[in-house]
RNA sequence: GAGGGAUUAGUGUAAUGGUAGCACGAGGGUUUCUGAUACCCUUAGUAAGAGUUCAAAUCUCUUAUCCCUUACCA
């Protein structure tokens, strides 16, 4: 027996270390760990924010300290109140509670003001005349330096100036930028004096038509971090060369202040971002299946937003087990799709209540059923809600001469392995009685339209008959599902395949619709259900977010689906169960 | 043509100079009123090369491959 070692990932590591130190106040000291999640409300969360956000909040939580929420709505023409709400809602849908109220870096924009003004009296920063082009050009490319702007040496004065012209909204959108002072020579692009603010003349969609600049992401960002006391901000890979940049403009405030005066410099961490096969987590891609109407609305449950898994009948829990899982590093990792279903059948397997459905039925009449009573009556069974889990009990379920299977579990010439259903093959209906098929009808194109059984009275419950007189006991391979066809309710069912096609949507051509799957989306119309489902039973157990959500035995898990009326339910099928049989064939 | 980051079984992730481990997958088996679940077994790895060292996944160098950066987006 060697004792187990807590792993510490290396973010964890660095605020071990640091609380160690005492770099952040007392050492020894937890509580004063801040992280924060920042989106930018410009679109709905996906799953690869969900990681993003139980690494930050998970790390505040763990040491006991604080946990932001602060949308960066640092760009007007781009955001919308619809998605301050949705990000929110899925916040709170995945169990992540921010501390205190929400933020807005929007709340920082006149501390950030000052703040540049005071770079700008330091010489640290400068109004800038160029046109967006000559900008970019003079930003020099990879391998080669910039050169100066000819704005870059004006007199403090001169852009002290301009800059208050700028925010009182008297220059054009585009004439006029504010830049840092840093150098045109730097290896680092993001390095060579880059623009702190543009004018956007445009309203805002809290401050309304309070300013006519907004502050680029690299200078807001750090400086809302400041302002919060975050101590370490993480973000994914691609800000590894702003990090220069986000401690630049800390300095460049503290420059010449003593430490009392000095602001509060956060820790910028950088780790890799989700990637899943067969999926793209590109915000652009989302934003066009929805706008091309490619799917149905940004909760469309073929889409990976939290919203669509929402939908689709994910639960938040397997969300986070499936992100903890992936684990914390700087390595760019790809994902199997299958793995998150996975953390969502472990989930689900253990929480769901069973029923039965058929998706595509077809009949099945027990010719012997008026010779042990009443041909008419019904007989009602005990159906498990749960294999493993007793306290869910059991439902009444009302077995009758007219049932309906799947046509799947029927076959005319079934092979020797198959355990289901075929002529002179017997096999156990679920909770109900065994039946063997001694005849079947079909209709002009060969399909099977109707099964003609026998059933044995001695297997009522599906328990085994009672052993002969030699002490044996008759078995069967195969348990199949079924529905009373007199009570049987017809729904909607939508079964989903994966969006893509390709494991890596858009490599090939360089256009990600070419690699959506035609298929992805199926809907049945006449699939037959338990009416317990319609009719909802008082003991149905209720999931915290409200969704309604089974397991269809021996099809998989499925949950209400909100397009669902009194007259029209509607599943959607969040996965199937493993199924080594279709594997094998 | 530059800079930054990365590379450990099929996939993901540990081991922080001292026994290469875990999870998922895959293959096989047991149990089973879901071909599910559960349980058991098997499988397979340090990108390549050189160096330092008693000892290297770990330190150094070279090479290869992949990702990021050339927005008045974040």
């Amino acid at each position: 027996m060697t004792e187990a070692v807590e792993q510490r990932h290396f973010i964890q590591q660095i605020i071990d270390a640091d609380i160690e130190s005492g770099k952040w106040g007392p050492p020894g000291d937890r509580s004063v760990i801040t992280t924060r999640f920042p989106p930018e409300p410009n679109g709905y969360l996906h799953i690869g924010h969900a990681k993003a956000i139980h690494i930050s909040h998970g790390l505040a939580r763990e040491y006991g300290g604080k946990f932001n929420l602060r949308f960066d709505d640092t760009n007007p023409a781009k955001e919308e109140v619809e998605f301050v709400e949705s990000i929110k809602r899925d916040l709170e849908w995945l169990g992540t509670k921010w501390d205190g109220e929400v933020c807005f870096a929007s709340d920082y924009f006149g501390q950030m003001y000052d703040w540049a003004v005071e770079l700008i009296e330091k010489g640290l920063a400068y109004v800038d005349e160029s046109t967006p082009e000559q900008i970019r050009e003079m930003r020099g490319k990879v391998g080669h330096a910039g050169t100066d702007s000819p704005f870059r040496d004006r007199p403090v004065s001169e852009s002290v100036d301009l800059f208050a012209k700028m925010k009182a909204g008297e220059i054009e959108n585009g004439k006029m930028v504010l830049r840092a002072k840093i150098g045109m020579d730097s290896t680092n692009l993001n390095m060579r004096d880059p623009v702190m603010y543009r004018v956007v003349n445009a309203p805002h969609h809290r401050t309304g038509d309070q300013w006519h600049i907004y502050p680029m992401y690299d200078w807001a960002h750090g400086l809302e971090d400041s302002i919060e006391g975050v101590t370490h901000s993480l973000c994914s890979l691609e800000f590894q060369d702003h990090r220069p940049l986000y401690d630049w403009f800390i300095d460049a405030i503290n420059q010449d202040r003593s430490d009392d005066d000095a602001i509060h410099h956060p820790q910028q961490i950088e780790f890799s971002r989700l990637a899943i096969s067969y999926t793209n987590m590109s915000k652009r891609y989302m934003r066009q299946l929805v706008e091309e109407n490619r799917v149905d609305g940004w909760d469309d449950p073929r889409m990976i937003t939290l919203a669509s898994f929402r939908r689709r009948g994910y639960t938040p829990e397997s969300i986070k087990d499936f992100v903890v899982g992936v684990g914390v590093t700087k390595f760019n990792a790809m994902m199997d799709m299958g793995r998150l279903e996975g953390a969502l059948r472990d989930d689900l397997n253990k929480r769901a209540p069973r029923r039965m459905a058929v998706l595509d039925p077809i009949k099945l009449i027990i010719t012997n059923w008026g010779e042990h009573g009443d041909e008419s009556r019904t007989e009602t069974m005990a159906g498990i809600n749960h294999p493993k889990d007793e306290t869910l009990g059991t439902r009444p379920l009302n077995f009758a001469k007219e049932l309906y299977i799947e046509r799947d579990d029927f076959m005319i010439d079934p092979p020797k392995k198959f355990f289901r259903l075929g002529p002179d093959r017997e096999v156990r209906l679920r909770c109900g009685y065994w039946v063997k098929c001694h005849d079947f009808k079909t209709d002009g194109d060969g399909k099977v339209t109707e099964v003609y059984c026998t059933y044995d009275p001695h297997t009522k419950g599906g328990n085994n008959p009672p052993a002969d007189s030699e002490g044996k006991v008759r078995k069967v391979k195969g348990t199949i599902h079924w529905v009373n066809a007199n009570e049987a309710v017809d729904v909607e069912v939508r079964l989903f395949d994966r969006l893509y096609n390709a494991e890596r949507p858009g490599k090939k051509t360089g256009d990600h619709l070419d690699d959506l799957n035609p298929d992805s989306l199926h809907v049945v119309t006449n699939a037959k259900v338990e009416p317990c489902l319609v009719e909802q039973m008082s003991d149905e157990p209720k999931w915290p977010d409200g969704i309604r959500r089974f397991q269809f035995e021996r099809l998989g898990y499925f949950c209400v689906d909100s397009d669902s009326t009194r007259e029209k339910m509607v599943f959607n099928r969040t996965a199937t169960l493993r199924d080594s049989w279709a594997k094998k064939s």
